[in-house]
DNA sequence: ATAGGGTTAG
Protein backbone atom coordinates (compact mmCIF):
# COMPACT_ATOMS: atom_id res chain seq x y z
CA UNK A 1 0.00 0.00 0.00
CA UNK A 2 1.59 3.39 -0.79
CA UNK A 3 2.16 5.67 1.75
CA UNK A 4 1.22 8.59 -0.15
CA UNK A 5 -3.00 6.95 -0.13
CA UNK A 6 -3.38 6.30 3.10
CA UNK A 7 -5.11 9.02 5.23
CA UNK A 8 -2.97 11.02 7.82
CA UNK A 9 -5.70 10.38 10.38
CA UNK A 10 -5.68 6.72 10.49
CA UNK A 11 -2.10 6.88 12.29
CA UNK A 12 -3.41 9.27 14.71
CA UNK A 13 -6.24 6.81 15.61
CA UNK A 14 -4.19 4.01 16.01
CA UNK A 15 -1.83 5.92 18.37
CA UNK A 16 -4.38 6.71 20.16
CA UNK A 17 -6.30 3.47 20.58
CA UNK A 18 -3.05 1.80 21.62
CA UNK A 19 -2.39 4.91 24.42
CA UNK A 20 -5.91 4.63 26.28
CA UNK A 21 -5.11 0.74 25.90
CA UNK A 22 -2.03 1.63 28.51
CA UNK A 23 -4.37 3.48 30.87
CA UNK A 24 -6.56 0.30 30.95
CA UNK A 25 -9.14 2.21 29.21
CA UNK A 26 -11.07 -0.34 27.27
CA UNK A 27 -13.99 1.40 26.24
CA UNK A 28 -12.01 4.90 25.43
CA UNK A 29 -10.31 2.75 22.71
CA UNK A 30 -12.95 0.94 21.24
CA UNK A 31 -15.07 3.66 21.46
CA UNK A 32 -12.14 5.50 18.85
CA UNK A 33 -12.32 2.37 16.97
CA UNK A 34 -15.98 2.74 16.29
CA UNK A 35 -15.86 6.55 15.31
CA UNK A 36 -12.66 5.82 13.10
CA UNK A 37 -14.75 3.35 11.40
CA UNK A 38 -17.99 5.96 11.40
CA UNK A 39 -15.63 8.82 9.98
CA UNK A 40 -16.52 10.21 6.32
CA UNK A 41 -14.69 9.33 4.53
CA UNK A 42 -14.71 5.90 6.38
CA UNK A 43 -11.53 4.85 7.59
CA UNK A 44 -10.41 1.09 6.98
CA UNK A 45 -8.75 -1.10 10.38
CA UNK A 46 -4.94 -1.42 9.06
CA UNK A 47 -2.71 -4.00 10.23
CA UNK A 48 -1.50 -1.48 12.87
CA UNK A 49 -5.17 -0.48 14.49
CA UNK A 50 -5.42 -4.71 14.82
CA UNK A 51 -2.56 -4.98 16.64
CA UNK A 52 -3.46 -2.31 18.91
CA UNK A 53 -6.80 -3.31 19.46
CA UNK A 54 -6.38 -6.94 20.15
CA UNK A 55 -2.87 -5.48 22.75
CA UNK A 56 -5.70 -3.00 24.38
CA UNK A 57 -8.60 -6.24 24.73
CA UNK A 58 -5.39 -8.70 25.96
CA UNK A 59 -4.30 -5.83 28.59
CA UNK A 60 -8.13 -5.28 29.78
CA UNK A 61 -8.19 -8.84 30.06
CA UNK A 62 -10.62 -10.03 27.31
CA UNK A 63 -8.96 -12.45 25.48
CA UNK A 64 -11.48 -14.29 24.53
CA UNK A 65 -12.42 -11.52 22.63
CA UNK A 66 -8.93 -10.44 21.40
CA UNK A 67 -8.82 -13.75 19.89
CA UNK A 68 -11.80 -13.61 17.91
CA UNK A 69 -10.65 -10.28 16.49
CA UNK A 70 -7.75 -12.60 15.72
CA UNK A 71 -9.81 -14.54 13.43
CA UNK A 72 -11.67 -11.47 12.36
CA UNK A 73 -8.34 -9.60 11.02
CA UNK A 74 -7.45 -12.88 8.97
CA UNK A 75 -10.53 -13.58 7.27
CA UNK A 76 -10.71 -9.60 6.57
CA UNK A 77 -7.47 -10.62 4.89
CA UNK A 78 -4.85 -8.65 6.77
CA UNK A 79 -1.95 -10.74 7.48
CA UNK A 80 -0.92 -10.87 11.60
CA UNK A 81 2.64 -10.02 11.94
CA UNK A 82 5.02 -10.86 14.65
CA UNK A 83 3.85 -8.19 16.71
CA UNK A 84 -0.18 -9.42 16.14
CA UNK A 85 1.27 -12.99 17.07
CA UNK A 86 3.13 -11.40 20.37
CA UNK A 87 -0.13 -10.07 21.89
CA UNK A 88 -2.05 -12.89 21.66
CA UNK A 89 0.15 -15.60 22.64
CA UNK A 90 1.42 -13.17 25.33
CA UNK A 91 -2.75 -13.03 26.58
CA UNK A 92 -2.95 -16.83 26.10
CA UNK A 93 -0.10 -17.46 28.47
CA UNK A 94 -1.41 -15.03 30.96
CA UNK A 95 -4.56 -16.06 31.14
CA UNK A 96 -3.54 -19.82 31.09
CA UNK A 97 -4.77 -21.11 27.58
CA UNK A 98 -1.57 -22.27 27.11
CA UNK A 99 -2.91 -24.50 24.53
CA UNK A 100 -4.14 -21.71 22.51
CA UNK A 101 -1.29 -19.73 23.41
CA UNK A 102 1.18 -23.07 21.52
CA UNK A 103 -1.44 -23.34 19.05
CA UNK A 104 -0.60 -19.70 17.61
CA UNK A 105 3.29 -20.38 18.40
CA UNK A 106 3.14 -22.89 15.63
CA UNK A 107 0.77 -21.42 13.40
CA UNK A 108 3.53 -18.47 13.72
CA UNK A 109 6.65 -20.54 13.31
CA UNK A 110 5.04 -23.35 11.11
CA UNK A 111 2.84 -21.83 9.13
CA UNK A 112 3.84 -18.44 8.23
CA UNK A 113 7.00 -18.53 8.71
CA UNK A 114 7.16 -15.58 10.44
CA UNK A 115 10.39 -15.60 12.91
CA UNK A 116 9.73 -14.64 16.69
CA UNK A 117 12.31 -13.27 18.48
CA UNK A 118 13.53 -14.16 22.17
CA UNK A 119 10.11 -12.18 23.91
CA UNK A 120 8.22 -14.80 22.38
CA UNK A 121 9.82 -17.84 23.73
CA UNK A 122 9.94 -16.41 27.01
CA UNK A 123 6.65 -15.55 26.97
CA UNK A 124 5.78 -19.00 26.50
CA UNK A 125 8.27 -20.60 28.52
CA UNK A 126 6.95 -18.67 31.53
CA UNK A 127 3.34 -19.59 30.38
CA UNK A 128 4.40 -23.40 30.62
CA UNK A 129 6.30 -22.70 34.33
CA UNK A 130 2.98 -20.87 35.93
CA UNK A 131 0.68 -23.22 34.52
CA UNK A 132 2.74 -25.76 36.04
CA UNK A 133 3.43 -27.46 33.13
CA UNK A 134 7.10 -28.49 34.23
CA UNK A 135 8.48 -31.47 31.49
CA UNK A 136 7.18 -29.44 28.65
CA UNK A 137 8.41 -26.05 29.88
CA UNK A 138 12.12 -27.31 29.96
CA UNK A 139 11.61 -29.21 26.83
CA UNK A 140 10.41 -25.72 25.37
CA UNK A 141 14.00 -24.37 26.65
CA UNK A 142 15.25 -26.83 24.47
CA UNK A 143 13.65 -25.96 21.43
CA UNK A 144 14.48 -22.57 21.98
CA UNK A 145 18.12 -23.27 21.97
CA UNK A 146 17.31 -25.59 19.07
CA UNK A 147 15.54 -22.99 16.98
CA UNK A 148 18.69 -20.82 17.94
CA UNK A 149 17.40 -18.13 19.99
CA UNK A 150 20.05 -16.21 21.85
CA UNK A 151 18.89 -16.83 25.45
CA UNK A 152 18.32 -13.70 27.38
CA UNK A 153 18.72 -12.82 30.74
CA UNK A 154 14.69 -12.84 31.25
CA UNK A 155 14.94 -16.32 30.20
CA UNK A 156 17.28 -17.61 32.91
CA UNK A 157 15.34 -15.71 35.40
CA UNK A 158 11.91 -17.14 34.09
CA UNK A 159 13.74 -20.60 34.64
CA UNK A 160 15.41 -19.91 37.75
CA UNK A 161 11.86 -19.22 39.26
CA UNK A 162 9.74 -21.68 37.40
CA UNK A 163 12.33 -24.07 38.79
CA UNK A 164 11.68 -23.06 42.30
CA UNK A 165 7.96 -22.86 41.82
CA UNK A 166 7.35 -26.02 40.51
CA UNK A 167 9.58 -27.56 43.46
CA UNK A 168 12.95 -28.03 41.86
CA UNK A 169 15.01 -25.73 44.29
CA UNK A 170 17.62 -27.79 43.82
CA UNK A 171 17.83 -27.30 39.86
CA UNK A 172 17.04 -23.46 40.31
CA UNK A 173 20.09 -23.26 42.77
CA UNK A 174 22.44 -25.32 40.27
CA UNK A 175 21.46 -23.03 37.47
CA UNK A 176 21.68 -19.88 39.18
CA UNK A 177 25.53 -20.65 40.84
CA UNK A 178 26.80 -22.27 37.38
CA UNK A 179 25.28 -19.23 35.44
CA UNK A 180 27.63 -16.83 38.48
CA UNK A 181 30.31 -18.85 38.04
CA UNK A 182 30.62 -18.22 34.52
CA UNK A 183 29.89 -14.47 35.34
CA UNK A 184 27.17 -14.25 32.15
CA UNK A 185 23.47 -13.34 32.05
CA UNK A 186 22.34 -12.46 35.30
CA UNK A 187 21.12 -9.44 36.30
CA UNK A 188 19.38 -8.53 39.31
CA UNK A 189 16.06 -10.15 39.25
CA UNK A 190 17.71 -13.42 38.93
CA UNK A 191 19.54 -12.70 42.64
CA UNK A 192 16.10 -10.95 43.77
CA UNK A 193 14.70 -14.59 42.74
CA UNK A 194 17.39 -15.71 45.09
CA UNK A 195 17.04 -13.59 47.97
CA UNK A 196 13.63 -14.25 47.66
CA UNK A 197 13.96 -17.94 48.43
CA UNK A 198 16.11 -17.67 50.94
CA UNK A 199 13.98 -15.29 52.77
CA UNK A 200 10.61 -17.27 52.57
CA UNK A 201 11.85 -19.84 55.05
CA UNK A 202 13.07 -17.50 57.03
CA UNK A 203 15.81 -19.38 59.21
CA UNK A 204 17.98 -17.50 60.58
CA UNK A 205 20.86 -19.15 58.08
CA UNK A 206 19.11 -18.52 55.05
CA UNK A 207 18.34 -14.74 55.68
CA UNK A 208 22.16 -14.19 56.16
CA UNK A 209 23.06 -16.16 52.92
CA UNK A 210 20.56 -13.40 51.51
CA UNK A 211 21.67 -10.51 52.83
CA UNK A 212 25.49 -11.60 51.85
CA UNK A 213 23.75 -12.17 47.90
CA UNK A 214 22.89 -8.38 48.58
CA UNK A 215 26.16 -7.51 48.96
CA UNK A 216 27.33 -9.37 46.02
CA UNK A 217 24.54 -7.13 44.17
CA UNK A 218 25.61 -4.25 45.53
CA UNK A 219 28.99 -5.25 44.75
CA UNK A 220 28.30 -6.20 41.03
CA UNK A 221 26.37 -2.59 40.16
CA UNK A 222 22.67 -4.29 40.50
CA UNK A 223 20.07 -1.60 41.72
CA UNK A 224 18.70 -3.31 45.40
CA UNK A 225 15.04 -2.07 44.16
CA UNK A 226 12.01 -2.68 46.47
CA UNK A 227 10.57 -5.88 45.29
CA UNK A 228 14.37 -6.94 46.97
CA UNK A 229 14.09 -5.03 49.85
CA UNK A 230 10.10 -6.35 50.32
CA UNK A 231 11.67 -10.41 50.57
CA UNK A 232 14.36 -8.83 52.75
CA UNK A 233 11.76 -6.83 55.18
CA UNK A 234 9.57 -10.33 55.31
CA UNK A 235 12.94 -12.29 56.41
CA UNK A 236 13.99 -10.24 58.86
CA UNK A 237 10.85 -10.30 60.29
CA UNK A 238 10.44 -14.15 60.36
CA UNK A 239 13.72 -14.55 61.52
CA UNK A 240 13.76 -12.13 63.95
CA UNK A 241 17.49 -11.37 63.07
CA UNK A 242 16.84 -7.28 63.19
CA UNK A 243 21.39 -7.44 63.74
CA UNK A 244 20.81 -8.23 59.69
CA UNK A 245 18.77 -5.22 58.94
CA UNK A 246 21.54 -3.16 60.78
CA UNK A 247 24.24 -4.85 58.74
CA UNK A 248 22.68 -4.51 55.44
CA UNK A 249 22.22 -0.81 55.81
CA UNK A 250 25.67 -0.22 56.22
CA UNK A 251 26.49 -2.56 53.50
CA UNK A 252 24.71 -0.43 51.09
CA UNK A 253 27.02 2.58 49.68
CA UNK A 254 24.76 4.00 47.40
CA UNK A 255 21.78 5.67 47.74
CA UNK A 256 18.67 3.02 47.33
CA UNK A 257 15.51 2.47 48.49
CA UNK A 258 16.24 0.48 51.85
CA UNK A 259 17.06 3.21 53.49
CA UNK A 260 13.99 4.86 52.67
CA UNK A 261 12.10 2.14 53.71
CA UNK A 262 13.70 1.57 57.24
CA UNK A 263 13.26 5.23 57.55
CA UNK A 264 9.37 4.65 56.43
CA UNK A 265 8.99 1.65 58.66
CA UNK A 266 9.66 4.25 62.18
CA UNK A 267 8.00 6.87 60.94
CA UNK A 268 4.82 4.08 60.68
CA UNK A 269 5.52 2.73 63.88
CA UNK A 270 5.31 5.81 65.56
CA UNK A 271 2.15 6.67 63.98
CA UNK A 272 0.46 2.89 65.08
CA UNK A 273 1.89 3.50 68.52
CA UNK A 274 -1.13 6.53 68.83
CA UNK A 275 -4.64 5.76 70.29
CA UNK A 276 -6.56 3.12 68.58
CA UNK A 277 -9.55 3.74 66.53
CA UNK A 278 -11.53 0.99 67.53
CA UNK A 279 -14.37 2.24 65.57
CA UNK A 280 -12.55 1.79 62.25
CA UNK A 281 -11.86 -2.25 62.98
CA UNK A 282 -14.87 -3.01 63.42
CA UNK A 283 -17.19 -0.93 61.20
CA UNK A 284 -19.97 -2.89 59.99
CA UNK A 285 -21.10 -0.82 56.66
CA UNK A 286 -21.97 -3.71 54.75
CA UNK A 287 -25.67 -4.39 55.51
CA UNK A 288 -25.23 -8.00 53.98
CA UNK A 289 -28.78 -10.08 54.45
CA UNK A 290 -27.55 -12.90 52.40
CA UNK A 291 -29.04 -12.20 49.09
CA UNK A 292 -27.06 -14.38 46.64
CA UNK A 293 -27.57 -12.32 44.11
CA UNK A 294 -25.58 -9.23 45.68
CA UNK A 295 -22.70 -11.31 45.66
CA UNK A 296 -23.21 -12.29 41.94
CA UNK A 297 -23.62 -8.99 40.70
CA UNK A 298 -20.75 -7.89 42.97
CA UNK A 299 -18.50 -10.71 40.88
CA UNK A 300 -19.11 -9.91 37.53
CA UNK A 301 -22.49 -7.74 36.23
CA UNK A 302 -22.29 -9.33 33.44
CA UNK A 303 -23.76 -12.49 34.71
CA UNK A 304 -26.93 -11.19 36.26
CA UNK A 305 -28.01 -9.03 33.78
CA UNK A 306 -27.17 -11.20 30.79
CA UNK A 307 -27.40 -8.07 28.74
CA UNK A 308 -24.13 -8.91 27.04
CA UNK A 309 -25.38 -12.74 25.29
CA UNK A 310 -28.87 -11.17 24.59
CA UNK A 311 -27.64 -8.05 22.11
CA UNK A 312 -25.61 -9.98 20.04
CA UNK A 313 -28.53 -11.48 17.56
CA UNK A 314 -31.20 -8.78 17.99
CA UNK A 315 -28.80 -6.32 16.74
CA UNK A 316 -29.16 -5.08 13.10
CA UNK A 317 -26.73 -6.94 10.81
CA UNK A 318 -24.03 -5.37 8.81
CA UNK A 319 -23.58 -7.43 6.28
CA UNK A 320 -20.63 -5.56 5.05
CA UNK A 321 -18.64 -5.33 7.84
CA UNK A 322 -15.24 -7.02 8.03
CA UNK A 323 -15.39 -7.13 11.83
CA UNK A 324 -18.79 -7.58 13.12
CA UNK A 325 -17.45 -9.30 16.51
CA UNK A 326 -15.07 -6.02 16.87
CA UNK A 327 -17.82 -3.77 15.99
CA UNK A 328 -20.18 -4.87 18.47
CA UNK A 329 -17.83 -4.65 21.15
CA UNK A 330 -17.12 -1.21 20.00
CA UNK A 331 -20.72 -0.55 20.22
CA UNK A 332 -21.76 -1.89 23.61
CA UNK A 333 -17.71 0.12 24.53
CA UNK A 334 -19.71 2.09 27.76
CA UNK A 335 -20.11 -1.20 29.47
CA UNK A 336 -16.23 -2.75 28.81
CA UNK A 337 -14.36 -1.38 31.96
CA UNK A 338 -17.08 -3.27 34.06
CA UNK A 339 -18.06 -6.59 32.40
CA UNK A 340 -13.76 -7.55 32.19
CA UNK A 341 -13.12 -9.79 34.66
CA UNK A 342 -9.80 -10.39 35.53
CA UNK A 343 -6.92 -8.13 34.58
CA UNK A 344 -4.02 -10.29 33.38
CA UNK A 345 -1.81 -8.16 34.51
CA UNK A 346 -1.69 -9.17 38.39
CA UNK A 347 -0.25 -6.39 40.24
CA UNK A 348 1.70 -3.09 39.45
CA UNK A 349 5.23 -2.80 38.97
CA UNK A 350 7.49 -0.88 41.24
CA UNK A 351 9.49 1.72 40.04
CA UNK A 352 11.67 2.74 43.06
CA UNK A 353 11.48 5.57 45.32
CA UNK A 354 9.80 8.59 43.86
CA UNK A 355 7.41 6.52 42.28
CA UNK A 356 3.66 6.73 43.15
CA UNK A 357 3.21 3.80 44.47
CA UNK A 358 6.05 3.74 47.06
CA UNK A 359 3.48 4.21 50.01
CA UNK A 360 1.19 1.69 48.97
CA UNK A 361 4.13 -1.21 48.31
CA UNK A 362 5.44 -0.40 51.98
CA UNK A 363 2.03 -0.58 53.24
CA UNK A 364 1.21 -3.69 51.62
CA UNK A 365 4.70 -5.16 52.56
CA UNK A 366 3.65 -4.09 56.58
CA UNK A 367 0.25 -4.89 56.05
CA UNK A 368 1.39 -8.63 55.39
CA UNK A 369 3.41 -8.78 58.48
CA UNK A 370 1.08 -7.69 60.51
CA UNK A 371 -1.33 -9.81 59.48
CA UNK A 372 0.94 -13.00 59.85
CA UNK A 373 1.02 -12.07 62.98
CA UNK A 374 -2.56 -12.08 63.48
CA UNK A 375 -2.49 -8.64 64.34
CA UNK A 376 -5.65 -7.31 62.72
CA UNK A 377 -6.44 -4.20 64.81
CA UNK A 378 -2.94 -2.99 63.93
CA UNK A 379 -3.29 -3.93 60.09
CA UNK A 380 -6.47 -1.94 60.51
CA UNK A 381 -4.82 1.29 61.64
CA UNK A 382 -2.45 0.80 58.72
CA UNK A 383 -4.51 0.60 56.52
CA UNK A 384 -6.72 3.65 58.18
CA UNK A 385 -3.62 5.82 57.56
CA UNK A 386 -3.42 5.04 54.26
CA UNK A 387 -6.57 5.67 53.72
CA UNK A 388 -6.37 8.94 55.21
CA UNK A 389 -3.55 10.22 52.67
CA UNK A 390 -5.96 9.88 50.07
CA UNK A 391 -4.01 7.72 48.16
CA UNK A 392 -6.13 4.65 46.01
CA UNK A 393 -4.86 1.09 47.09
CA UNK A 394 -3.00 -1.20 44.92
CA UNK A 395 -5.13 -4.80 44.51
CA UNK A 396 -2.78 -6.50 47.13
CA UNK A 397 -3.71 -4.01 50.45
CA UNK A 398 -7.32 -4.91 49.54
CA UNK A 399 -6.45 -8.56 49.64
CA UNK A 400 -4.42 -9.04 52.05
CA UNK A 401 -6.32 -7.24 54.12
CA UNK A 402 -9.54 -9.24 52.75
CA UNK A 403 -7.22 -12.19 53.05
CA UNK A 404 -7.10 -11.59 56.76
CA UNK A 405 -10.95 -10.96 57.41
CA UNK A 406 -12.25 -13.98 55.56
CA UNK A 407 -9.76 -16.01 57.88
CA UNK A 408 -11.14 -14.40 61.09
CA UNK A 409 -15.05 -14.81 59.29
CA UNK A 410 -15.57 -10.83 59.30
CA UNK A 411 -16.91 -11.28 55.80
CA UNK A 412 -19.15 -7.89 56.68
CA UNK A 413 -15.90 -6.28 56.22
CA UNK A 414 -14.86 -8.25 53.18
CA UNK A 415 -18.07 -6.75 51.26
CA UNK A 416 -17.35 -3.24 52.73
CA UNK A 417 -14.08 -2.97 51.22
CA UNK A 418 -15.63 -4.90 48.10
CA UNK A 419 -17.84 -2.00 47.73
CA UNK A 420 -15.60 0.77 48.06
CA UNK A 421 -14.02 -0.56 45.25
CA UNK A 422 -16.79 -0.49 43.63
CA UNK A 423 -16.19 2.60 41.39
CA UNK A 424 -13.09 2.12 40.50
CA UNK A 425 -11.57 1.88 36.83
CA UNK A 426 -9.46 -1.05 37.73
CA UNK A 427 -11.26 -4.55 37.38
CA UNK A 428 -10.29 -6.39 40.47
CA UNK A 429 -7.25 -8.97 39.69
CA UNK A 430 -7.62 -12.83 39.72
CA UNK A 431 -6.33 -13.11 43.98
CA UNK A 432 -9.61 -11.09 44.82
CA UNK A 433 -11.66 -13.48 43.50
CA UNK A 434 -10.00 -16.39 45.19
CA UNK A 435 -11.04 -14.26 47.96
CA UNK A 436 -14.42 -14.68 47.27
CA UNK A 437 -14.35 -18.20 46.55
CA UNK A 438 -12.58 -18.46 50.14
CA UNK A 439 -15.08 -16.28 51.79
CA UNK A 440 -18.02 -17.66 50.80
CA UNK A 441 -16.87 -21.33 51.44
CA UNK A 442 -16.26 -19.97 55.00
CA UNK A 443 -19.89 -18.46 54.93
CA UNK A 444 -20.86 -22.30 54.21
CA UNK A 445 -22.44 -21.04 51.02
CA UNK A 446 -19.64 -23.46 48.91
CA UNK A 447 -22.33 -24.11 46.13
CA UNK A 448 -22.34 -20.99 45.30
CA UNK A 449 -18.63 -21.00 45.23
CA UNK A 450 -19.06 -23.97 42.80
CA UNK A 451 -22.08 -22.11 40.78
CA UNK A 452 -19.62 -19.05 40.24
CA UNK A 453 -16.65 -20.92 38.86
CA UNK A 454 -18.91 -23.06 36.57
CA UNK A 455 -20.60 -19.82 35.56
CA UNK A 456 -16.54 -18.32 34.89
CA UNK A 457 -15.95 -21.75 33.49
CA UNK A 458 -18.95 -21.10 30.56
CA UNK A 459 -17.61 -17.74 29.89
CA UNK A 460 -14.42 -18.93 29.04
CA UNK A 461 -13.01 -16.83 31.77
CA UNK A 462 -9.49 -18.36 33.17
CA UNK A 463 -8.97 -19.48 36.74
CA UNK A 464 -5.89 -20.27 38.26
CA UNK A 465 -4.79 -23.59 39.84
CA UNK A 466 -4.89 -21.27 43.50
CA UNK A 467 -8.94 -20.84 42.72
CA UNK A 468 -9.57 -24.22 41.79
CA UNK A 469 -7.67 -25.85 45.00
CA UNK A 470 -9.67 -23.58 47.08
CA UNK A 471 -12.88 -24.99 45.86
CA UNK A 472 -11.47 -28.53 46.06
CA UNK A 473 -10.60 -28.42 49.48
CA UNK A 474 -14.48 -26.65 50.50
CA UNK A 475 -16.12 -29.08 48.30
CA UNK A 476 -14.05 -31.39 50.21
CA UNK A 477 -15.25 -29.96 53.41
CA UNK A 478 -18.54 -30.47 52.60
CA UNK A 479 -18.99 -34.02 52.03
CA UNK A 480 -19.06 -33.57 47.79
CA UNK A 481 -15.81 -35.49 47.23
CA UNK A 482 -16.92 -36.95 43.85
CA UNK A 483 -17.16 -33.46 42.70
CA UNK A 484 -13.81 -32.48 44.07
CA UNK A 485 -12.51 -35.48 42.67
CA UNK A 486 -14.11 -34.63 39.27
CA UNK A 487 -12.66 -30.88 39.60
CA UNK A 488 -9.28 -32.97 38.79
CA UNK A 489 -10.14 -33.88 35.58
CA UNK A 490 -11.23 -29.95 34.83
CA UNK A 491 -7.99 -28.47 35.55
CA UNK A 492 -6.26 -31.21 33.33
CA UNK A 493 -9.11 -30.86 30.15
CA UNK A 494 -8.08 -27.34 30.60
CA UNK A 495 -4.83 -27.72 29.73
CA UNK A 496 -3.16 -27.03 33.15
CA UNK A 497 -1.18 -29.46 35.50
CA UNK A 498 -2.23 -30.20 38.86
CA UNK A 499 0.09 -28.77 41.82
CA UNK A 500 1.55 -30.31 45.25
CA UNK A 501 -1.21 -28.48 46.73
CA UNK A 502 -3.91 -30.07 44.46
CA UNK A 503 -2.70 -33.40 45.61
CA UNK A 504 -2.53 -32.89 49.19
CA UNK A 505 -5.87 -31.70 49.04
CA UNK A 506 -7.65 -34.17 47.21
CA UNK A 507 -5.64 -36.85 49.25
CA UNK A 508 -6.67 -34.99 52.58
CA UNK A 509 -10.29 -34.58 51.97
CA UNK A 510 -10.60 -38.22 50.34
CA UNK A 511 -8.96 -40.07 53.63
CA UNK A 512 -11.26 -37.47 55.63
CA UNK A 513 -13.99 -39.21 53.87
CA UNK A 514 -12.70 -42.40 54.97
CA UNK A 515 -11.67 -43.31 50.94
CA UNK A 516 -8.58 -44.75 51.43
CA UNK A 517 -8.23 -46.38 48.29
CA UNK A 518 -9.17 -43.40 46.87
CA UNK A 519 -6.24 -41.07 48.59
CA UNK A 520 -3.38 -43.48 47.92
CA UNK A 521 -4.43 -43.46 44.28
CA UNK A 522 -3.74 -40.07 44.35
CA UNK A 523 -0.61 -40.26 46.35
CA UNK A 524 0.57 -42.34 43.79
CA UNK A 525 -0.79 -40.09 40.67
CA UNK A 526 1.29 -37.23 42.10
CA UNK A 527 4.51 -39.68 42.83
CA UNK A 528 4.07 -40.57 38.68
CA UNK A 529 3.50 -36.71 38.02
CA UNK A 530 6.74 -36.47 39.42
CA UNK A 531 5.74 -33.99 42.24
CA UNK A 532 8.00 -34.75 45.27
CA UNK A 533 5.28 -35.14 48.62
CA UNK A 534 6.82 -32.38 51.66
CA UNK A 535 5.86 -32.14 54.77
CA UNK A 536 2.22 -31.61 54.76
CA UNK A 537 1.57 -34.71 52.49
CA UNK A 538 3.59 -36.40 55.51
CA UNK A 539 1.02 -34.99 57.86
CA UNK A 540 -1.37 -36.27 56.02
CA UNK A 541 0.05 -40.18 55.76
CA UNK A 542 0.27 -40.20 59.33
CA UNK A 543 -3.71 -39.43 59.77
CA UNK A 544 -3.94 -42.13 56.75
CA UNK A 545 -1.85 -44.78 58.51
CA UNK A 546 -3.94 -44.55 61.46
CA UNK A 547 -6.79 -44.74 59.76
CA UNK A 548 -6.05 -48.01 57.85
CA UNK A 549 -4.50 -49.51 61.56
CA UNK A 550 -8.34 -48.30 63.12
CA UNK A 551 -10.09 -50.88 59.77
CA UNK A 552 -7.84 -53.28 60.49
CA UNK A 553 -8.98 -53.44 64.18
CA UNK A 554 -12.16 -53.02 63.55
CA UNK A 555 -12.18 -55.97 61.11
CA UNK A 556 -10.48 -58.48 63.55
C1' DA B 1 8.12 -6.12 24.88
C1' DT B 2 9.13 -10.99 28.09
C1' DA B 3 11.13 -12.21 34.19
C1' DG B 4 11.09 -11.16 40.51
C1' DG B 5 6.97 -9.32 46.00
C1' DG B 6 1.18 -13.10 48.12
C1' DT B 7 -2.92 -15.96 47.86
C1' DT B 8 -4.52 -22.34 48.05
C1' DA B 9 -3.23 -27.96 51.27
C1' DG B 10 -1.94 -30.20 57.38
Amino acid sequence: MSRRGLPSNLRFYNICIHAFGKWKRLDKSLKLFAAMKAASPPLVPDICTYNSVIRVLVIGGRVADALLVFDEMKLAGIHPDVFTYHAVVDGCCKSFRMDDALRMFQEMRGGTRLKGGVVVYNSLLNGLFKAKRLDEACGFFETMVADGIQCSASTHNTVIDGLFKNGRAEAACRLFYELRKKGQLLDGIAYSIMVREFCKEGTGDQVAEAVSLVKEMEERGFVIDLVTVTSLLLGFNKSRRWDLEEKIVKIIRDSSVLPDAIRWKSNMMDALTGPQDRAKDRTSIFPFDGNMNDVMSLLNPAVCTDTNEGTTHNEPKDDWSLSPHLDHLAKHADHSNNSAIFTVHRGQRVEGMGGKTFDADMVNTYMSIFLAKGKLSVACKLFGIFTNLGRKGTSYTYNSLMTSFVKKGYLKQVWAVLHERGGQLCPNDIATYNLIIQGLGQMGKTEVASSIMEQLSKKGVYMDIVMYNTLINQLGKVGKVEEANCLLEQIITRGMKPDLVTFNTLININVKAGRLKEADKYLRRMIAEGIAPNHVTETIMIFLDKEIQKKKQQSK
